[in-house]
DNA sequence: TCACAAGTTTAACCCAGATTAACAAATGGT
DNA sequence: ACCATTTGTTAATCTGGGTTAAACTTGTGA
């Protein structure tokens, strides 16, 4: 049994991921969806369809629950400024961190379906999400396939990446993961006009990735001093460069383009 | 790095999962979707609303890949009788297993909207699928949105499923992901009337479950034989038998609600 | 400016699980 | 009934990476 980075669950800043606290600090704002195209990963012609749907604004404030379990009317987000994640709490400490969202992603839908899931949703940066009902969404989705289908491919693109995590904790040596990840990360970013795909701004703690990539913290340390020897890349002060990229590639065998 | 299972790749026997040989024997029959009614994992309404296509029913021969990475014109299936799973080679020779497919489940439709997925579907028995064409599909879309929400549905409901074998992979002991997998399987096999939660056919072989599980063959073997000794459950020439689910479910912290 | 908290880095120890090998049992083809 | 191929079982060995703990850095707020 694994039970890395316990403490930095019981310690008091990290409260906030186990949903101790949440204080959702609700500035609602009503606006429309194409107020929110600062960075959208939809296909162009799907996010017209967005605008049709009613969207408000919120704030959460760092480290704070956007949805905590057992929560009973659920609402989707359109990720527009900020950083989150989804993570399942085990009954033994752990944690798995499942998906790290990036502005201009759609987040909550698995669970405004499938009230049931088990995970929990975080914010990791002081984050702005558009808001989007229920009940709109349902409405929408009679008159407007291409709205639909935007949902749809969202979705898709959402379970290619969780898919990919599986077999990169599954089947990929640790330093394999660590560059598979950081590859990800740098199109995902670059995709939305957030740096490039081999230098970005990365706000996430070493246990935070740590624990999506099922390694502990001490082992992550280890692989990023390894990949920082070889030349390959360096992760400090919340800046990634990727000084190899093509070596990374080998590495980590990454094709983007399930991320299209 | 984990090799587990490469002697399973490269035997002739195994050919099929790579690829080299593929004979889709096709005996198409053109037909509605009323009569896949044999096992349906649908919602009852949402069933109805699949009605409105026209399906063309296709066998698969044991082994045979379904969908093989790059071939052009994709299609979705519903899978009528046998079982499938989605998998990704390694380029070491590892293959990571994704997801176990059982009759009832739509498979393909990820790959239909996002074709440079780089897993393969691969027949683990012979199949029968219902072959659901993406121009139908795409038009259905437009009119009903019934149809739409159900096979977003029934793609969260399967994201669902990687995340809790994400979460598996990473974060359990291996006894956990075994009492785990077996557990989920009961109860997607109940959902679709084959067998009951407890007792159930299970056509897989020890490798191919252990490559889903991220664990070698022989490993896998002996977490079987612990669960045997604690008289937990038993898998024997394709039967499952969980003799002591209450104790299981404590083990792999098991709540079925997720798949519902 | 100091103290404390959060996070990073390094080193020492050791166990779960991978690897290998060898055999047994089951399956399938002729 | 036979042999060949696959699949399952068990035991012996070895190592990657988890665990612990302690020093070091940085940032923050009193």
């Amino acid at each position: 049994m694994y039970r890395s980075n316990l403490e930095s669950i019981f310690m008091p800043h990290d409260l906030s991921l186990l949903g101790a606290k949440t204080r959702p600090l609700p500035l609602p704002t009503s606006t429309n969806a194409r107020n929110l195209d600062t960075h959208i990963a939809f296909l162009p012609e799907d996010k017209a369809a967005l605008d049709s749907l009613e969207i408000r604004k919120r704030v959460f404030t760092k480290g704070c629950d956007i949805i905590h379990e057992g929560q009973q009317l659920q609402n989707a987000y359109i990720l527009c400024s900020g950083w989150a994640c989804s993570y399942k709490l085990m009954r033994n400490g752990t944690r798995q961190v499942i998906n790290f969202y990036v502005p201009g992603d759609l987040i909550g839908i698995r669970r405004l379906l499938l009230p049931n899931s088990d995970d929990s949703l975080c914010a990791i940066t002081r984050v702005e999400v558009g808001e989007i009902n229920l009940q709109d969404l349902l409405e929408a989705f009679d008159g407007n396939g291409r709205l639909a289908m935007s949902i749809l491919w969202s979705t898709l693109r959402d379970e290619a990446i969780v898919v990919q995590h599986l077999v990169d904790v599954g089947r990929r040596r640790p330093i394999d993961r660590v560059a598979h990840f950081f590859l990800e990360l740098g199109s995902r970013l670059s995709l939305v006009g957030l740096g490039t795909k081999t230098a970005y701004q990365c706000p996430l703690t070493q246990s935070l990735i740590a624990d999506a990539l099922g390694l502990t913290a001490v082992h992550f340390n280890r692989v990023l001093r390894q990949l920082r020897e070889l030349n390959a890349m360096t992760f400090h002060e919340g800046s990634v460069e990727l000084l190899d990229a093509k070596r990374l590639e080998r590495l980590a065998d990454f094709d983007s383009s399930y991320l299209r």
